[in-house]
This record gives structure tokens, sequence and C-alpha cells, in this order.
DNA sequence: TATATAGTTTAGGCCTCCCTAAATTTTTTA
DNA sequence: TAAAAAATTTAGGGAGGCCTAAACTATATA
């Protein structure tokens, strides 16, 4: 058990809904965990006595489970994988959120480290939950050549040409008017993380860090 | 068998090899497919049983499979999931060749057809083809729940998000220290098409019209 | 505190997907 | 063309992951 290796995805789905339900602390119940994963309770016994053999979690029949330090790593990794994934899948591609939710639960399984911490970098650091950021992370990774990022995410200071525009035709066409369509040339004059300023030959702007990561921009 | 539901990841994953090494048009032969898959030929002759009985290859013992109408729209399917998720991972976020393949081919089974479209439509062409035909904007079509409009014309009492403001002069600077920047929530209290009264978590505030029309709020 | 009830585990069965070993069929070649 | 070699299939087994039914344990109640 070298911390990520070799585990199924069913295991995994177990370890995660464990996780969420000890937010308060106390034992997990094997009847909770039935309810949760819609597995049958014998079904729940049988994968987290098997955890338990695993090192994962620390089980005591007739009184629940928690997680192992190990375990506790496996599901911050799974939360976070999710986490980006369910981001990219409604921020970017717009995905409705349902399923997105369903896919990124499906793909959070089979990411590598290295492609988890490239979309994380893609993506931005969410400000909203920029406290409950997760130790796994490590650095991000500022040597990447990305050709497209989200505008929320692109180099203070760079020049770059707008590819595309994800939003709905009303604030596309607001950005339009502004000269901020496919194919113009803007600049990243700064940004905190929340509001991002740019400039074009129409002037200077001031963009919230959503929108911004709607519109994806060429290096 | 209602064309891509519900098949396990290995048998989408023997479809996807008949294909590959069909390409010669001749009937595809176990020990090519074990080699290939890196599975025993007991266990291939197994799957393509399997597949067989769903009606997506067409299989005579000792001579062979290849696949039906049913089993190439499969293998279609999964072609184009590959080919999209490998670009993405390469051209847009960077992952080395080799380890997009390995991602790639696993995440291609959990994907949607919808995730599948909108992530086509975020690549679009294939800029080795049409490098120009890539600039293009997305409409996602947002029905009513997403509503941007200058602040002039927003509902007195209605609540909402700013998303940009236009101008990024003293003024603007001014409305950021009283904490009207983008990403920031407003309350518009009234207005008489002249003064616009705003409230936000600074305070209340009264704002001209000129200065309102530059500020874009989302319902 | 004894017992009913709720919660949990064990026992045993089924399916998938992988394996090895043995049987079978096809192909090669002497 | 018959025997050897190669390819394929069948037989049977094991682990994972799910199930139901039965046995067991803990908890609530009278």
């Amino acid at each position: 058990m070298s911390s990520m290796d070799a585990l199924s995805e069913s295991a995994e789905m177990m370890i995660k809904n464990i996780n969420v339900l000890a937010s308060s602390g106390e034992r997990v119940r094997t009847s909770d965990l039935s309810t949760k994963t819609e597995l049958k309770p014998a079904s729940v016994t049988e994968m987290i006595q098997r955890l338990g053999d695993l090192g994962l979690v620390d089980y005591e029949p007739y009184h629940g489970v928690h997680l192992t330090k190990q375990g506790q790593h496996v599901a911050d990794v799974i939360e976070h994988r999710f986490n980006i994934l369910e981001r990219f899948l409604t921020e970017i591609l717009g995905v409705d959120g349902n399923e997105a939710s369903e896919v990124a639960c499906r793909m959070e399984h089979v990411l590598t480290r290295d492609v988890e911490h490239k979309l994380t970098t893609f993506l931005g650091v969410d400000p909203q939950k920029e406290s409950e950021l997760f130790c796994h992370k490590i650095n991000i990774e500022s040597d990447i050549e990305h050709k497209y990022l989200p505008l929320s995410n692109f180099g203070e200071g760079k020049t770059g040409i707008v590819k595309l525009i994800f939003e709905s035709n009303e604030l596309a066409n607001i950005l339009e008017d502004k000269g901020i369509i496919p194919g113009s040339r803007l600049l990243l004059k700064g940004s905190n993380n929340k509001v991002y300023t740019i400039q074009n030959e129409e002037g200077e702007f001031l963009i919230d860090r959503e929108t911004a990561s709607k519109i994806i921009v060429q290096n």
C-alpha cells in the first residue's frame, strides 16, 4: 500500500464515503455507509474488512470504522481530484452540475498525480476554497509551458490572443462590445485572484475570476 | 445492448483492440489479441465469446472475430473519446505523450456523450488541419438562469453579483474602496434613472447613471 | 433485567475477469 | 498425408464485488 497504488474504484469510493460521514469525528457505522454507498450492509462489511487488512481503515466489528492516517491521505487525494474535475467540467466545459458530479466521480479514480497537478494549475486556485486547500498539492509548478490557459490563470503582464469564450450569449455579447472576442489580443495587466485587470485597444476593464476562467487565452 | 450502455472497461478495451487489429480487413486471431491486450489466450477467448453473445462481435471458434456493425459503432465512439482526451491532455495540459495515452485510455470509458461533445467543441478542429477555425466562440445555451445586465438596467430590489466593470480609473478605484468589485455581491435598493442606490456589506451608496451603466451584474 | 428490535456480521451463491493446465483443432512439414 | 508443432478452446480455480438469508450482537423498552 504505497499511498495510492492499485486501489479499486469500489475501494476508493468506500474510503471517500467514510471520509464524508466522518466529519462529525465519530466512528462511521455500517448502516450509514450502506445508505450512502447504496450497497447492502453485508457488502459494506466485506469492503471495510478488506480496507482494514490494507491498513487504510481502523475497523472494530459492530463498532464502525474511521480512516487511518494512510486512509485519510487517500481520501484527501480523491477529494481534491473530484473537486478539480468537477470544476473543469462545469466552469470550463459548461457541463450541467449533476452530470459533472457523476462524471467527475468516475474520472477521479483514473487520474495520475501529474495530470491532477496540471489540471489544478490550469484551473488556478479557487479563492473560495483556498482555506481548505490540501497539503498534498505540493508546489504548483509555474514552469509548465501551457499553450492555452484561462485568463484567470494567465501570467500577469503577458499579452495573449483570445481563443474561446465560454459563456452565455449575453455576457459574450457584452464582452464583444468591448472588443473582447475570439481572435482579439489582450494584455493582462494585473490580477489578485479575485479581480483581473485587462487592457485591449478599447480600454481597460476589470473582470471577476469566474468570468476570467471562461476566457481561454493563447500565449 | 442499446449501443453504449453498461459495457465494462475490459469489454471496451477488447473491442478497441479488435478494431485496431482489424485494419487489414481480415478476421482477428485470438493470439494477436492476446499479445495486444496482454491477456492470456484463454482470457481472450472468454471475452470474445461474451462479446459474441452481446452481438458486438462475429465469432467463429478457431477462426477469429470481427466487429459487427454494433461493435464497430462502439469502437468508433471509444476511439473518438480517446483521441479528444489525448489531445486535451497533451495540447491543453501539456501532459507527456506516454502518460497522456495511458490516462486517456482509462478515461475514455467513463465519458458521457455530453462531456465528449463539449470537450470536442472545446478543442475545436485539430489546429494542424485548420488553425484559424480553432478561433470560435462557444455559446452555452443559457436558459433564463444567467442574466447579465448593466447595473443601470438592473431590477430594483434585486441582488446580483458584479461581473465586470468597464473602466479602471480613479472612479473604479473609488468603487473598489467601497467593495464594489468584480465578484462581489450588491443589492440595488432603488433607482430613479438618475441616481442608483445600492447596498453591499460595506454600506449604502449612490451612483450616477453613467457609472451604473458600466457595471455589469449577474442576476 | 429480560426481551424485543435494530444493527451487524457470517455463510453461501453468483458474475466478471483473470489465471493455468489439459484437451482439442488447425497448420506445418517431413 | 501423417505426425509434429502451433494455435485455440475447455475445464477448473481464485480474487473482487455484489447479493440474500441466517446468525449474531448491541441497544432500547417494558
